[in-house]
This record gives structure tokens, sequence and C-alpha cells, in this order.
DNA sequence: ACTTTAGTTCACAAAATTATGAACCAAAAA
DNA sequence: TTTTTGGTTCATAATTTTGTGAACTAAAGT
């Protein structure tokens, strides 16, 4: 597999983006390869030769991937080699999950409320309105999602 | 300023909240403590005794926290000290700062879409799909929010 | 039976991040 | 004018994260 230099370009920005987000340096090259790759798919080969990094690191990023649901693969009649490309999960299913942390956070926030003294009530006023919003949006996003897939249609 | 073991437990929760979101971990115990605190803010001694790091290590925080607009400070007549506490912005500040993001990487989207070729047409119509997602939630979060101000009145 | 392919595992090296302490500074107090 | 207070700065130490290479495995090929 070849890159143009625009491809390999943009691979690196989407790195970036996945480094910022929190995670490590690979994984995010790794998505960005198979995100800009012709037909959506590399080998572990193809990851190794254009990535510039060592068998190991290929074999530590996809298995961590792979666990985090982002990557699969497929193989190919008589072919030993697999296949990596990115696990098209419906943004549905991705967004539920981003929201699962907001909400996490939301718990700790109602604990925090509910410790609180009163020593600063616009402070109090400030995290219950938060809190309130959280789980306005919680319950709003199913319903907001629904009416995107209608406009779809 | 003393905390009790509940508040010191909380903070490091927030702490880890913060530190699994990709920031250093010391910024989250800061943002931790000025969330529990009595009167939700503290001096750079107290941070400094309750969180037991070092003076540069609160200094070099504070600084950035500061010029992450998540910190600000206040002094009081007569006292050189200053007292630290959260930002209280409005939640709608910190969730367009927070799509930004979501739409600096559908910038990155667009121009995959843009640049790919047509080997694999049901991942082009994924990322096709996914972009719409995102531009269509750039427009409703809006409207979402004055919906629920509204809910508020 | 042995060699090759396609990867995995793990101890460790390299690099990046984070925290420290010592020296420093500016304003206020003594 | 010297000392104290409330920090800041910066080189570097400590820690954590990330990547490597060597040894290994299991299935397939010869």
């Amino acid at each position: 597999m070849t890159l143009s230099t625009d491809q390999q370009q943009v691979i690196e920005r989407i790195g970036v983006f996945f480094e910022t987000k929190g995670n490590q340096p690979i994984l995010g090259r790794i998505i960005g390869l198979l995100m800009v790759a012709d037909d959506a798919e590399a080998t572990f080969e193809d990851i190794q030769k254009c990535l510039f990094v060592s068998k190991s690191a290929v074999s530590q990023a996809l298995t961590l991937l792979q666990s985090q649901n982002k990557v699969e693969y497929i193989t190919k009649p008589g072919e030993r080699k697999r296949y990596f490309r990115l696990k098209i999960r419906n943004w549905k299913t991705d967004i539920q999950e981003d929201m699962k942390n907001v909400f996490k956070f939301n718990d700790v926030l109602e604990e925090i409320i509910a410790m609180r003294g009163d020593k600063n009530e616009e402070f109090n006023k400030y995290l219950v309105e938060v809190s309130n919003f959280m789980k306005f949006l919680k319950a709003e996003l199913p319903i907001l999602i629904e009416s995107y897939k209608k406009s779809c249609k």
C-alpha cells in the first residue's frame, strides 16, 4: 500500500486530533490510515510500513483498538492475513457512549452538590444549573437523534 | 483549610475524571478542590497544603488553568493573598467550546471525504452520514439550549 | 520434520510528561 | 533598608507513557 503526500498529511492530522483527545500517538494514526486508505482497510504489514513502527507497536495498538471496539478485522478466502478496518458503528451508539461519560460526571456533580455547605449559594446554584442541564441533555439527545433520522428519509 | 475524608475522596475522583480526559493530574485535583471547598475558593497555600504539592507545581498549574479560562482569582481588601476560584462560565459557553472541537474534526472529515476514491462506497457513505449528523448537531444544539432556557423560566 | 508467515508477549530503552527545589522578583511590612 | 510574603521561573529529577527488539507461538506451506 502506498500513500500520497496528501494522505500522509491527513493521517498525521487525524493522529494529532486523537492524541489531544487523550489517546496514544499510534492509535490516532492507525485510525487515520484506515479512514484514508482507498479501500478503507489495511493489513498488519501495511500499517507497519505506512506508519514506520515496529511489529510489536502495531500488535499492541491493534489489540487496544479492538478492545475499544473501534477496529475489527476481516479475512479473505485463501489468505492468512487479516484486513483491519474501522468498525462501522452507527454514530447513535458512539454518541450514546460519549454521553455515558458526561453522565458519569453528573453523578459526581450530584454528589458534590449534596455534600456542599451553604457558604456560597451562588456557586451552589451554578452547580445545580449545570447538573440540570446535563440531565436535560440526557433526555433530549435521543429525541434529537430520532428527529435527525426522520429528516433523512 | 481542612478537608473531610469525604471531600478528599471526591477531589481524587474529580481528579481522575479530568486526568482521563487528557489533563495533567494536579489540574483535575485543583478543580476538584475548588468545587468541593466550602466557600468554593482557595488560596495558593490552601491548594499546596491540601494537595501536598510543591509551590512551583501549584504556580504552574494555576497559570495553565487561568490561561484555559477555567480559574480566576479575586482579592480581598487588606489582603495580599489571591483567592482562586472556578470561573463560573455559563455552560452555554462551555458547550459551544466543546462543539468547536467536534467541528474541527468535521472539517478534517470533509477533507477526507473529498479525497477518498470510490473503492469502498459503503465506507464513503458512512463518513458522509457522520459528517451530516455533525452538521445537524451544530445547527440544532443552540436551539436545544434555547429551549432549555425557556423551560427553566 | 522444518521453514515460513502472521502475528503476540514481554523486558527494557527512549521519549514525553509532570513535579520538585533552588534561585529569583516585586510589593508590602517592619 | 532589611525582611517577609506571595508568588514565578527554570533546570533537572522522578515518573509515566510509548515504542522496540528479541524470543516465542501456532497454523500453514514445503
